[in-house]
DNA sequence: CCACCTGGTTGGAACGATCAAGAATGACGC
DNA sequence: GCGTCATTCTTGATCGTTCCAACCAGGTGG
């Protein structure tokens, strides 16, 4: 004992404060102090307690609980190279689109990464290099792992992860890369642009327009197969009723014009909330009343899709799924086990408010 | 050299990689014996070149760009006793309200905390027991310092904080102290509803009402003093044309009722968007159209207020500006300079679209 | 000639945890 | 009685950085 309490003296300089000062942390030889043990044994009853008697491991709780302590972090990482961070690189919701969908998805990301015992650090993704944000994060060991949002845009930074050996999982498919093996988690966005066009189906609309987004996005097409797979399959005609464009206010606006000009539709299926807010400000400028004159139903059941006037039917997409699942995922990913189904689409609901 | 040839070989193990092999990450020592010098010249080299000779900078520099380090952030951590993390703790926007104002906040703080060499790190802040969320991540040495919003609710945690001898910057004031020293950045409410309460009255309305929150939030109380001081300002009658209570969207659209029939205000002041949509939802419901028939202002300038339609005039505030000023408070926090002025106040701005 | 700076550099120790290996104890089989 | 083994706990080494005290050369002052 006189040794162990000769370490005591060393490690605790005289801070006058009683054991359980809150100023002095407590590591690890102070709780070993405490409960009678070695350090290293403190380690095992928190790292793994299966090891221990069982009344040691009562004693040394119990240290731990009176001390309050718990382990420094930064030795932690030190010593295992691991630092139980997930790094999200973090965008901003664009001014003037309907919402930051992120929201609800980052909250339960954090609640449930905490579960796991990890935190979520978020870092700035500069949109042209990409890379040197990732870059610097792994060569300083900040963090284990990423969540990669946004992979639609082509995705480099998949590629360039992959090529890196580094651990992510992705919020959206490998759309270029079909046979991809990395772990995704994702919405069934063709599936959702289906209840959307079936719901108008079953309220007897029989021109329903689809005002989407520019070829060149993946995820617009994906959603838009839904529509036109609903539609041929209540064999109503397509003809002229399909818009494409940039996903902005002013594009759902201008179509909307543009597709009453034209056709006449009964119904709108947008690609996004923002596109439909667009609508329904041309049906406004029209004096049309929406879900009287014309339905509108939206994508992404944003907050302004809630809070409008009249509310705005939406899809929803069931985001807190989808970070259990990205969460999921990435443990399985940290404690080197295998990932046994990569992907995962989730099926979004529809949320009907007035404008359907 | 052979003593240096020697460390070397024995801290880098025959990884069979060569010295730029990306697959082993570099240490100070791998830099050091590139360049020639010493580990902690290596060091200094990092966080104190004034001390070095600029030639044996060079050298140094060029080592360090040649083999891509930076430097182990545990292991710095563990030494300095700093993690260069900042904690927000997260709260997700409510559901059926316009807006996560937050969005904007967070990605400049995700920026000008970077600028500094600082990350944020999101920690999930339960409503009942705060406390506990910011115990742990102190306990462990997790961050160097939080973020604090949301703090008008009573602000335990800011008491808490400061009592602990955290180091923290609040996004709010300090509604129930006034004397308090703690740093804070906060945005001028009151102005903000006299400029919308002015503008309305530019515009020659004269029986202007407020849709405000309940009188036990301090915040909402500023903001209606700004209305009130405004409306006695220009000589304009207040009675009966003020409401509170929760800031919901039904609550918006009841109170209007209620005004319409008791008053028949001709402009709106909303302590919220969320109140102002629920005002919109109101007058919708009545036939009136607003920016014609009704005035009506807003307060936040969320995503809701920009896309819908018509266009919510709206109280926006600095948002931006309000996080640079947060950081700048931490970075004289984290460097142990004082910080000469501890409270920030900003001006918001008031960005008028159709309802105005 | 020695003490004392000053600018530049150096090796050893320390931060607090985990890993790898080892030691004490008792149980078991031959 | 002896070796083997499992259980339980302990000891020294180590992760990569920064702090500390000291060193070195060369100039200055006493």
């Amino acid at each position: 004992m006189e040794e162990r309490d000769a370490e005591m003296a060393r490690r605790v300089p005289a801070a006058g404060g009683h054991a359980g000062d809150p100023s002095v942390a407590p590591t690890l030889a102070t709780v070993a102090a405490r409960a009678g043990v070695s350090r290293q044994t403190v380690s095992n009853a928190i790292n793994n307690p299966a090891l221990l008697a069982e009344e040691t491991l009562g004693k040394v709780e119990r240290a731990i609980a009176d001390l309050g302590y718990s382990p420094n972090l930064a030795a932690r990482s030190l010593r295992t190279r691991a630092t139980r961070l997930i790094g999200l690189p973090f965008e901003p919701a664009q001014e003037g689109t309907a919402n930051a969908l992120m929201d609800r998805f980052v909250h339960t990301l954090v609640e449930s990464t905490r579960e796991i015992g990890y935190h979520v650090l978020l870092f700035a993704a500069d949109a042209e290099d990409a890379e040197q944000g990732y870059e610097r994060m792994l060569r300083s060991t900040a963090v284990d792992a990423f969540v990669v949002t946004e992979t639609y845009r082509g995705s480099p930074q998949v590629e360039y992860l992959q090529r890196r050996g580094a651990l992510f999982v992705a919020f959206g498919r490998p759309w270029d890369a079909p046979d991809a093996t990395h772990p995704w988690v994702d919405v069934d966005g063709a599936a959702g642009a289906a209840l959307a066009t079936a719901h108008l189906a079953d309220r007897g609309h029989e021109v329903i327009a689809w005002l989407g987004w520019t070829t060149d996005q993946p995820i617009g097409e994906d959603r838009r197969s839904g529509w036109m797979r609903t539609m041929r399959e209540r064999g109503l005609d397509t003809t002229r009723l399909s818009a494409r464009g940039d996903g902005t206010l002013e594009y759902g606006r201008r179509a909307t014009h543009a597709l009453l000009d034209a056709r006449k539709p009964t119904g709108l299926v947008c690609a996004s909330d923002t596109v439909a807010m667009g609508a329904l400000r041309a049906l406004h400028e029209r004096g049309l009343a929406p879900g009287r004159d014309i339905a509108v139903v939206g994508f992404d059941d944003s907050l302004a899709a809630q809070v409008a006037s009249p509310g705005l039917s939406s899809v929803r997409q069931p985001l807190e799924d989808i970070a259990l699942g990205v969460v999921e995922r990435l443990e399985r990913l940290l404690t080197h086990r295998p990932v046994d189904e990569p992907g995962l689409l989730l099926q979004p609901t529809l949320v009907v408010r007035d404008t359907s």
